[in-house]
DNA sequence: TTAACTGTATTAGTATGTTTAGTACAGTTT
DNA sequence: AAACTGTACTAAACATACTAATACAGTTAA
């Protein structure tokens, strides 16, 4: 399903959380698909359910699956109710990224086309409505 | 100088390492400005010294610093060549970092607000030159 | 030169976090 | 009933973070 870094600093249920994230950002994992079962995925990957379970306690804490015990783990929809904290956050660190990514060399330009890169891709949302 | 989490599951070195980083790309810290040495430093934020170091070998692995045997350690000038590969892995987050505030809630308006804002900050790059 | 500063290195001990292993229990499905 | 699901718990191994203490080398000012 995907690769790890055993060897890396970064602890592994992070990088779970991570690439779970992404497979759910990029519409892989769609709304409601089932996610495989921890012993599945632990085996599959060589490593603990102990740390699978670990990764999907986190994903469940912030929102991007829900789980039900005896049928599995699924892709939860994404609402932006009850996110304002979690919003704010997204956007201090933004800022922060962006100002380092400037220091280190990054021109204007190339953040323009970061942001038309990654737009292009997303359904227009510029309408959309948060309380 | 600054505050510090103690008590957080961060580790105190990575957060010395973020706030001055903070405070050299603010402009806060100049070119060439003496840092405080290790121990003053671990003394003001009643840390151990040897952590304080980390911070500074990190910081001077990273290009924000330089340190000098007898002097002390000093702001260095952020230079944009041999900087391919933190640039492109500051693009490459960026990009990660953007499409999940987008899946989160945030609109693209909030996102060109943003830019916008921190580019307000900074001096017109864009004419700037990178090989 | 000496004293007091600077960065740097090393060793040891403690604490915390990560991961594994094993076991167990509850709910679902066939 | 059997085989799957999530979940919880304990214990041990291991890695990392942090502190403490000490030491050494280079710089600076008295």
């Amino acid at each position: 399903m995907f690769e790890l870094d055993l060897r890396s600093r970064r602890p592994i249920y992070e990088q779970l959380v991570d690439k779970l994230k992404q497979l759910i950002i990029n519409d892989v994992l769609k709304q409601d698909e089932q996610l495989p079962s921890v012993r599945t995925l632990a085996q599959q990957l060589s490593i603990n359910p102990n740390t699978i379970q670990k990764a999907y306690r986190e994903l469940e804490a912030q929102g991007y699956i829900y789980s039900v015990k005896g049928k599995g783990s699924f892709v939860s929809q994404m609402v932006a109710e009850n996110n304002e904290h979690q919003i704010k956050q997204a956007k201090d660190q933004l800022k922060k990224q962006i100002a380092e990514a400037l220091f280190i060399g990054l021109t204007v330009q190339d953040l323009k086309e970061i942001l038309e890169e990654v737009i292009g891709g997303e359904p227009n949302d510029s309408n959309a409505e948060r309380k």
